[in-house]
DNA sequence: GATTCAATTTTGACTAATCAAAATAGATTC
DNA sequence: GAATCTATTTTGATTAGTCAAAATTGAATC
């Protein structure tokens, strides 16, 4: 079994390489992210070469083998199912659940992890909007649907108006919701027959779930 | 904050004092149940001293502070309730959830833990029929209910029997349902009307839930 | 090409937790 | 009271993770 300190580094790494989308992280921004002395980085970069977790070329960086990659999004699905758990069961608010989740998701267990996803009816995303690697390491695919089935916060692209009505495509257009602009859904309440959107930092709206079955998003 | 380490000692030196009732334990014993060699036991002692959290006599044994035994109970409380939650809430056997108890109880915070108490409705009593500590480390008070307000497998002592016509009467002690005996609620199913009861290890019986409500029992 | 700079690596040291094995101290037995 | 036994304590070492500060290196600048 991998430390937390060995999780957490790897969990960084695979942090830093997806941010940049392309080849080594250096030792400063290890040290950095996770506040340590650069040369703890060094050494504990040569840890997980040992453990084949990294590939490693001094003064050079650091990339993430399949091993590698495969704690580190486990880590991830771990980190965001605990907070999604956080939040949807224990009513958590979600800008206090990340402290929380980051010490939990080293305690428990993949089959306690499995309960979780399965009791929270496997969520897609966490509280922040962030998707929530399948099991077998992926981020969830993209794929087209209407608003109404979104879930809420994460960040999605409009694709397509399936009501092509200028009734519709003008309400439509005042309110902004014209493909390939990025709307979140704030809340949905289907009982009010209402999905509350936002575009962008503007003043989130309220539009009726008619509509909002009408625009196909991806996420 | 004690380290996870300090942690399992000094929920294991409460355990150790709960059982003897009585006075220090020694070296040995700590050793034992830790799994650790026995100068580790005496080195950790040390610490745990330092730390106020025992009183120390070489040679004779530890006994818990009060600040000792208020960490301890809280260890005790954290695991308790978290092998309710994985019982109660996730669905897992209450044969196998021990050992994930023993890691996420140092990983979660005070307030998941008050969240997750609330979730589960402020239980008093674990899967396996063990008392729960209160927030403020005390076992929960005894106190008298009817069988029908009982959660499971915690055995309770019959204190009397509320209805006193001979039929009831006559049904109960046929069933052995007569004060001072110890009686377990294995089972409870509300829209059946019926709960299930064992006495010692003898085969389990079902009583409709009126009659449930006329015994009362203390936990 | 020499100089300088910033990032990295190395070095020596520290803490927490552990072990094995030697030393010690009470208690028990003769 | 001496010998013995058993639990405990001490001692010396080890591992994981860390730091500060010195040494190194590769690149950038002059």
């Amino acid at each position: 079994m991998p430390s937390a300190t060995v999780e957490n580094y790897v969990k960084a790494i695979l942090a830093l390489s997806l941010e940049k989308s392309e080849g080594q992280v250096g030792m400063g921004e290890i040290a950095n992210t996770l506040n340590v002395a650069p040369g703890t980085a060094t050494a504990m970069t040569k840890t997980l070469e040992r453990e084949k977790l990294v590939r490693y070329k001094a003064r050079q960086g650091v990339t993430l083998t399949a091993k590698g990659k495969k704690l580190g999004m486990g880590m991830l699905r771990r980190h965001r199912l605990v907070e999604t758990f956080l939040v949807e069961a224990l009513g958590m608010d979600w800008t206090e659940i990340h402290l929380e989740a980051e010490e939990l998701e080293h305690a428990i267990s993949d089959k306690v992890l499995d309960r979780l996803d399965e009791f929270l009816e496997r969520p897609e995303f966490d509280p922040h909007g962030d998707p929530i690697p399948t099991k077998d390491g992926k981020f969830p695919e993209r794929r087209i649907r209407n608003l109404l089935e979104c879930q809420s916060r994460q960040p999605r692209t409009i694709k397509l108006l399936t009501d092509q009505s200028s009734d519709f495509l003008n309400f439509a257009s005042k309110k902004g919701l014209v493909p390939g602009t990025s709307v979140k859904v704030t809340s949905r309440n289907l009982i009010s027959d209402a999905v509350e959107l936002q575009i962008g930092k503007n003043e989130p709206f309220t539009i009726g779930s008619n509509a909002a079955k009408k625009i196909l998003v991806s996420n």
